[in-house]
DNA sequence: CGGGGCGTTGAAAAGCGTCAACCCTTGTGG
DNA sequence: CCACAAGGGTTGACGCTTTTCAACGCCCCG
């Protein structure tokens, strides 16, 4: 629901005609790793690659002069990323855990979008997605309080993991935090207020459990008013 | 810089060969008028059609549960809006003022677009950058403060209508509120706070001179810690 | 002349950030 | 095997920015 997410298959189902796999750029890509904290591209550096996440997490993220950083999004297996970009950059990223990715050469994406007009709609619907993604997190970012950003992140965080009631965080607090527009000190307090309220239970370090989806929709949407 | 500025034609000095002029998808457009405060599409409306903004100002927008509202941005002469979605719009778009609009069928496009692999690069660069302005945006409304958020939009504002002193401001404040994630009140006091300092000057209702530009940047830049 | 929308200003309250202390886990080296 | 340091997380107290509620002024238009 939130923000930026850009499944490798956005649409088994939807599969018609004119769409052409997304998976068929494998062959022009090349896999390259990452150790935990590494940075992949800076912001500003040229642009000469797309990348696909094939295991681990990604951040990418913005730093502000008085040393304040903003992390757009975080990618999981099978997102995107370097879709920005006209020709440099716009975000640096950097692996949260350590991770493997898919590395293509945009020259020759070009070159194999342009003899694949299917490829091409699947490209701009990817960038589209994102746009459609940041929109949201915008939404949240400037209209709504802690609760309803971390309960929103959750939410979002076990869709993007298959639906289910577990959801793993590979990132720290301080990441959550810089994500949602908080300081790490209202995201643990947040995270302990809804523990309490009983809707969901931690899980060691990195682990959330949802105890009461529906109550935790309630606190994303934004019950104020 | 900030928000979303999408040009019509936004190189005018990097048309290369392998470009192809986006001025050309005029001939598939055909043109619709909005009178100030009407809505083009709502979020959710299964999304036909791009724009393009002609003459006037229009505003893309998100509703939340407690009735508050985000502005995700504005777009004004030669900007390109309707570009994310997928298959429905996610925002709703209303003209900001009377507005004349260029409407383009998707799937002419689209057709377009796969006879002209030129014209596939420059939109998806118009998407591209779209993203880049959400990105930082993101980071205006999550990292900074009220100053610092009025002087980036004023900034941007001015540097959108041709990098002069003098900024038009088609918006009403509770507008220009909805996109900075504060409140028209605090619009009002930052806009008084930073007239008092010197750096710009109020002329009617939506006129604003820039006095200071290098002290509005500064401010913009987040000078906290 | 009156009303309504928009903008400004003031005072009080709330939410969140900051500073600081503390706990826990992990990893390192004696 | 234990001691210790470092990084991440939690909690508390306090203060500041921004919101909220309220009143008022302005301008346009009926």
């Amino acid at each position: 629901m939130l923000a930026t997410v850009i499944r490798s298959e956005p649409d088994r189902f939807s599969a018609a005609a004119h769409t052409y796999p997304l998976a068929a750029l494998d062959r022009i890509g090349s896999v390259v790793t990452a150790r935990s904290g590494e940075t992949l591209f800076h912001a500003g550096d040229e642009a000469r690659h797309y990348f696909k996440v094939k295991t681990g997490t990604v951040r990418t993220c913005k730093l502000l002069a008085g040393g304040k950083r903003h992390i757009g999004a975080f990618f999981l297996e099978g997102d995107y990323l370097g879709l920005d970009a006209d020709d440099t950059y716009g975000c640096s990223a950097e692996a949260v855990t350590d991770a493997e990715l898919i590395k293509y050469s945009r020259s020759a994406v070009g070159r194999m979008v342009d003899q694949h007009p299917g490829l091409r709609r699947r490209l701009i619907d990817l960038v589209s997605a994102e746009l459609s993604g940041a929109q949201t997190q915008m939404m949240l970012l400037g209209r709504k309080t802690a609760v309803e950003r971390l309960a929103s992140f959750l939410l979002a965080m076990a869709e993007r993991q298959g639906g289910g009631d577990h959801i793993s965080l590979p990132m720290t607090r301080t990441d959550i935090a810089d994500h949602l527009g908080l300081s790490t000190e209202t995201v643990s307090r947040t995270f302990t207020e809804i523990k309490i309220k009983g809707f969901i239970r931690l899980v060691g370090l990195d682990g959330v459990t949802v105890r009461n989806r529906a109550a935790l929709e309630d606190l994303a949407d934004a019950a104020s008013a």
